[in-house]
DNA sequence: ACCTGAACACCGTTCAAGT
DNA sequence: ACCTGAACACCGTTCAAGT
């Protein structure tokens, strides 16, 4: 079996390409960024390959040439995004405030196209894009003195909480209209009135959770993560043990799952 | 328009039910223990009512007397799951371990159910299971000694961080099995083959990514929120500084996204 | 070489008719 | 009261035929 990110054809052999019905000659660009403003525009049961074959102006079949299947074609617009994201980004040179300022370009990123992202943020990609943001990121974790394995476990986490958090926020945002509302209006109808002898937290802080239960928790849970590596870090450099040698013992240790 | 939780019949007027043609007695307990089989035996491209409907021995159409539409059932599905996750849990009395394995189990109960946590993990259900766990864990951070505003703070970055690793990992491990492949593969076939001189920083730790990016970032990232809550509950019991009352100025301050 | 159109095997949901 | 079966408006994907 091939694998999945392989077109069918190399893009090099596909030179001229008569014109579909419409006038339109078809790319896998093309393709991409029709199927990026059909899931801005329709949501997320808007990106069908007819939908898409009729956006274009083609027969849907003739998508088949550029990719194999709607995965393969999810894969190019997850790998778009990230691009699109990072595309402007410069690192500052401290460490923190860089990834503070990745983590949240993106979760904005996702928010921006929450239907594409709810369905890409947890694929890897291997592509251009991708490969590029994990070596921008290690590189600002390695600069900053984390010996490799420990950048790369905090890499991990980082890069996954960015991620999970950017796709359960756009989970949300993507949600048909009605879900979205119902789910808005559960803290207030059902939480904020339930009966404080039965359930005493929750109607002790009913207050604060009506209020903060609508925003994002990303920005908290990504401060924190931040605040863990810098004691980590602070542990590493200060505390006179050799760098990147012997296991860790102490604080964010691995844990079995 | 009626809520999303309302079942078309509320159950007490549902008492003498006439058997299927194949002689089971259709319930809405049923029908979700039969939806969490078939996810569970053949993905979730299998969770649908016409499957739904061949697995218990009905009519497709005879489930909407039960659910509204297919969203009203993930609910159910999603509120079930949470009653599983928690059903034998019990408090030691220690809030940080206890919160470590509250997020250990939920993370763990995804990937039980891969195929239902991605659907819906990610859904505020307003149901009995899913309103106890929300009382537990508030209980926990109250007890601890967080101020009722930082207890919600930190509940809510403690269970959407839990909810967004368990969707993302049970992402992965609900992938069809050719892109499940293709994605492993991708870190020793793809990144570890990238040369030094083009990308530095995976180069050097190629290694370690190979090995790390296998697991779950998820107790990584617990261990590092669960320090930095710890870090923070030292400097509002310790620091003088009245509980609960005034801005939060530091280190874990909510921060604009 | 590339696009088209028909075909196949599916979907969720509604509603009149049956029991 | 509850289940059934037909109907409607969709899906993704394949492949022989057209240009």
């Amino acid at each position: 079996m091939t694998s999945t990110n392989d077109r069918v054809v190399p893009p090099a052999a596909r030179r001229r390409r008569r014109p579909t019905k419409t006038g339109v000659v078809l790319s896998g660009e093309l393709i991409v960024e029709t199927a990026l403003r059909l899931l801005k525009e329709h949501g997320a049961d808007a990106l069908t390959v007819r939908r898409l074959g009729l956006a274009l102006g083609a027969d849907p079949s003739a998508l088949y040439r550029y990719f194999r299947d709607t995965d393969d074609l999810l894969l190019a617009v997850a790998d778009e995004l990230i691009g699109r994201t990072l595309r402007d980004w410069r690192p500052t040179g401290d460490w923190r405030a860089d990834l503070r300022d990745l983590g949240l370009r993106v979760h904005s990123g996702s928010l921006a196209h929450p239907q594409a992202a709810v369905l890409s943020s947890y694929r890897v990609t291997g592509r251009a894009h991708e490969i590029q943001a994990v070596e921008t990121i290690l590189g600002v974790l390695r600069g900053a003195g984390f010996p490799d394995a420990e950048a790369v476990r905090i890499y991990h986490a980082f890069v996954d909480q960015a991620l999970a958090f950017a796709a359960l926020d756009a989970a949300s945002t993507a949600l048909p209209p009605a879900a979205r509302e119902a789910e808005a209006g559960v803290w207030r109808a059902t939480y904020a009135r339930l009966p404080a002898d039965s359930h005493p937290n929750i109607a002790a802080t009913a207050r604060h959770l009506v209020h903060d239960m609508r925003r994002s928790a990303y920005p908290t849970a990504l401060d924190m993560l931040l605040g863990a590596a810098a004691a980590r870090l602070a542990e590493i450099t200060g505390g006179g043990r050799a760098a990147g040698t012997g296991p860790v013992r102490d604080g964010m240790r691995p844990a079995a799952d």
